[in-house]
DNA sequence: GTCTATATTCAGATAGAC
DNA sequence: GTCTATCTGAATATAGAC
């Protein structure tokens, strides 16, 4: 049922979605929904939580902290392996990402900042992660460490928009990403 | 009045915005509205096309091939002022712009069409921009030019939901991105 | 072109049987 | 837990005066 709301969710948008929709996809009727969410809101609110907690459970401890790596390259090793996950998984929860970014403000403002606050926790490892390359020399120290990470989750974000299988794996994004931030695409690099 | 409804649809959604929210916003009764959009999908439609039609105009030009500016560093020249564009039109216009994103889906198939159409002029630009890039040796050749453009619009995409002059000018983003594409930034490059 | 007042539609939510 | 039937409120949209 939670999979059905994601889906028309992204498919329809909130407003034209409705309740019997939702139902109808569920193969139930509309009034059964209630059993399990008191409003139309509260299922949204289920959807978008849903992605945001599996987001940060799979990606937080992948940028964590982690001596074991070692060697001259852990820190680019973490961040494709990070950017990796985090765009694997918002392209598997494909409805679910997608009803969070379009979805978020049609919720009131008290939801709104519960989410913002699930989401700060993974802004501020991505942010502790960088400022540790820059530490360690592995990254420029000259630049703006905030807008690189929001210009990387962003373009992250964006994946499960575009990616397809077919076109070319998500291993080779994951490549491009980490190149981009570490070494740019001129030739000869 | 269609300054107010992409204020509104940004701030509340498109469900939670009423034509009476709208209506207050931009100083008339509910009904007066009706004599200018004959209904609120319309309404919705205007400002979805408003910041579509003048991201075009403002940036294809910048993309366009134009032989005049000759020298080593063409694309990475053209590449800086059409991103800066880009992203300051979407700042510039950051109602119209987050509604964009949001609630295309909103709308009914025929009009998501034709907005994905006016789209792909841009799109298509950027790629050809890419393409001619690499053929003139400015950029590495061996990579999916269009995950390339994805990732980099993606990115552009999102700064408006986080710009803030007060802490860093679009200049160093601009900056910041350009390095990104061309040369990375590890250290000493 | 803007207003007031109102019609109409429709979808979220509820009650109660099974 | 799921159904049917229904209520109810709210918001889009309309009509017609000014």
């Amino acid at each position: 049922m939670r999979n059905a709301a994601a889906r028309l969710f992204r498919e329809r948008g909130y407003a034209s979605t409705t309740m019997r929709d939702v139902a109808e996809h569920a193969e139930m009727q509309a009034g059964s929904i209630y059993y399990y969410y008191p409003s139309k809101q509260a299922l949204l609110h289920a959807v978008l939580d849903h992605v945001i907690t599996t987001l940060t459970r799979r990606t937080l401890p992948l940028l964590a902290d982690d001596d074991s790596a070692g060697g001259g390259c852990r820190f680019r090793h973490r961040f494709r392996a990070a950017i990796h996950e985090h765009m694997l998984t918002t392209i598997e929860m494909g409805d679910y990402a997608l009803s969070f970014r379009r979805l978020v403000n049609e919720l009131p403002e008290d939801a709104r900042q519960e989410f913002a606050q699930k989401r700060s926790q993974l802004d501020e490892q991505w942010a502790q992660f960088l400022l540790n390359a820059a530490r360690a020399g592995e990254m420029r120290d000259d630049v703006d460490l905030g807008a690189v990470r929001l210009l990387l989750v962003g373009a992250a974000n964006f994946t499960h928009e575009w990616f397809n299988p077919e076109r070319g794996s998500l291993d080779s994004i994951a490549d491009i990403v980490t190149a981009m931030l570490f070494d740019g695409l001129s030739p000869g690099r």
